[in-house]
DNA sequence: TCCGCATGTTCGGAATTCCGAACATGTCGA
DNA sequence: TCGACATGTTCGGAATTCCGAACATGCGGA
């Protein structure tokens, strides 16, 4: 996996130039937005649709010189990562641009798989911490462990409910280990739903064999499907089966597709992961893992998480579980700039307005993409009658897409 | 009272004229909006800082004609009355305005008395209706009159609690005119306090005789004034006391600052007024009420409130009690262009979104005025400031207070 | 009273935005 | 395959906005 769901934004005027580059990295998995322009690359950047994790940006352009695009960006924002390219190198430029926060800077003809790495590289895709092997130091994340631990020693159907980010997959993985059929495989059947998930299921029984089969979103499967786990689980088949529910069955709410006989054994062995709101203690404990993980690859490590960050932690509420905590610490201790890890850290939601004031350009232009993404919405999608209800020329419609980064290459 | 709290939109570029028109409006207690082109006219009527009961407008302005700011407005929202003056009187464009819309015509040089008589008839400032002289039909409003009935009789203080827009006042005067002090006295003591409020208690205890004295807001009187009451009390005073208390007081909680001694008589005799919202036949009612005498004004009446109507009363929460109620049923009968009266009318917010969509200039514009307005705020008023934080020039900002009618005169 | 600084306002030129026309391309239904 | 209609895109001119400079006025402190 090398650019996979990566959002690049690439500025760039030659046509031969930034098809072959877009084809490149399309190839790789990446998402690409393309723009020709110094004006268009702005708002592509400052405000995209999604993340953008790196800017491929050409020096020359025909309205102005990418140099100039990445000072303009750099004095309202944070640009992301930027990968310079250049036909005619300069070395006072090249410096220039490095102090002044760029990545790189390459000077064309380059050969693909060196431009190809270094992206990799400004991106950091392997920045991540692991998940630990506990779900946490709380009673209510110990009691999880335990009877993971308890139903490990047994033959029965469990069933995992958690919300998404708990790390599902996680315990089952653990529990596999702890059983005596840890040597025997763990075995997931496939998310991707063939259009046979009755025979799909069979194959993975026998894949299985004396292991382990987990089964996420059982309650999506088919009347079919079920029939042979219900079979499987009455004739003694020999793997044992974990498995979770769908998101709306993950609420505690009794799941409406799932066979009545088939529910009752697996309610008998229950695992319920908390959410991690209810768990602050566990929020701060995990964050402390992460932390100690990416810490130790600093070149100036942090002397720690501040005990108002750690106030912070306990009081965020955690939409995303673990993910969304992983995700955070991981973007702050790569940010962070003293010497311990600060509440602006790992939310910089929480002073960038407080700090920060917009100018009117920028109200204006978000303003502006709010109501024609409105627009677009109301008539679904067509242009030209976007147009007539915004009382705008479909020509200042189609520009103002293009700058303000909302024409069609962003799907 | 003639023009109280009134906002006008006074559209004019002669400075005499203007400043003369502003003082003579002001003195009859207007707040005037004063612009003196018709570019700042448009945006000052259309999105204006509060709502515009009127708008005076010169014909000639330096930038265009009062007639075309009309149209203008006309073809994008309902512009409020148009009061159009003029130095060189055209027949053909008066019947024109008029018939467009506008509510009157008038040539300079004018009677500034028929001027203002005229801007008093097209404002409209007694088309409210009475509260009628029960609370309502429903078994609580019934019990509420018929508790006031028995009280009445009496010498004994009474509490009446209710929440903003209940009509308290009212059923105070329908206590004392169904008494037998009903041709003494009806005092009340006045709201605005005195420094020394036991002594204007004393006075007014005084001038109530053997009428009734009704005090609003009992909660907020001094230790003082509370000893003055309770003496008045047990040395059987003459007149007969009802009382209310403030809003803190008024929502069923024991208020904090009422003498246990003085609360523990008012509370022996106490009626309770329960909320609109509680009272969903009533407010079908009360509208009904202010429908018959708000209806018989219209040059062409209304066959009634719609059924649709009439749900759409029942549903609403009434924040406002029957004050919003009234107000509601004002304009709404005055707006109405159907044969019934409709959820529309009556609610106009229910609908404004859902037809309508703001032009893109006109979100933009919204956009900026609230940007703007963050950026004075942020510097508390102070303009050089606002434009740097703005990143705009001086001048810019200053025009587009001027254009989004944010200057000074609008304080 | 004077001075420094801020705001209110106008003016003319530069910069930017908006627009209609035109052309290329794509989609869908007959 | 053709025609109608829609979108994507460019071009050049018109309209609008923004700006600095300049001038007038007001306010507060020394």
């Amino acid at each position: 996996m090398t650019l996979r769901d990566r959002h690049i934004v690439l500025i760039e005027d030659d046509e031969i130039m930034g098809a072959s580059l877009v084809q490149r990295l399309e190839l790789e998995g990446a998402v690409v937005t393309w723009v020709k322009q110094m004006a268009r690359g702005i708002p592509a950047v400052r405000t995209p649709r999604r993340p953008v994790d790196a800017a491929v940006c050409d020096i020359r352009l025909p309205d102005g010189s990418g140099e100039e695009l990445f000072a303009e960006l750099c004095r309202t924002t944070t640009p992301p990562p930027f990968l310079f390219i250049t036909g005619q190198g300069d070395i006072d430029q090249a410096v220039r641009l490095l102090h002044a926060g760029a990545a790189d800077y390459l000077t064309k003809p380059f050969d693909t798989a060196d431009f190809l790495d270094r992206l990799q590289k400004i991106i950091r895709t392997d920045g991540e911490g692991e998940f630990p092997a506990e779900t946490g130091i709380t009673p209510a994340a110990r009691h999880v462990d335990e009877m993971a631990r308890e139903f490990a020693k047994g033959d029965e159907p469990v069933l995992i409910r958690a919300a998404r980010g708990l790390g599902k997959a996680g315990l089952a993985r653990r529990m596999h280990r702890e059983s005596d059929r840890s040597a025997a495989p763990f075995v997931i059947l496939d998310e991707g739903r063939e259009r046979d998930d009755a025979a799909a299921l069979a194959r993975a029984i026998e894949a299985a064999g004396e292991g382990t089969l987990y089964i996420p979103g059982l309650d999506s499967l088919s009347e079919a499907a079920q029939a042979v786990l219900v079979t499987a689980v009455r004739g003694g088949a020999p793997c044992a089966l974990i498995a979770t529910l769908g998101p709306e069955g993950d609420d505690g709410a009794a799941p409406a597709d799932v066979r009545d006989d088939l529910l009752s054994v697996l309610l008998a062995r229950e695992i319920v992961i908390p959410p991690l709101q209810d768990r602050p203690d566990d929020a701060v404990w995990l964050a402390t893992q992460f932390f100690q993980t990416l810490n130790a690859r600093r070149p100036t490590p942090l002397r720690g998480i501040s005990a108002h960050a750690a106030a912070a932690l306990r009081a965020h509420d955690w939409p995303g579980n673990g993910r969304e905590l992983r995700a955070r610490m991981t973007r702050a201790v790569d940010a962070a700039t003293g010497e311990w890890l600060m509440p602006g850290d790992i939310f910089p939601e929480m002073i960038a307005e407080s700090e920060r004031f917009a100018t009117l350009a920028e109200a204006r232009e978000a303003a502006e993409r709010r109501h024609i993404l409105a627009a677009l919405s109301r008539t679904e999608g067509h242009v030209g009658q976007a147009a007539r209800i915004l009382r705008i020329s479909r020509t200042t419609l189609w520009e103002k897409m293009q700058r303000l980064g909302l024409s069609e290459d962003d799907d």
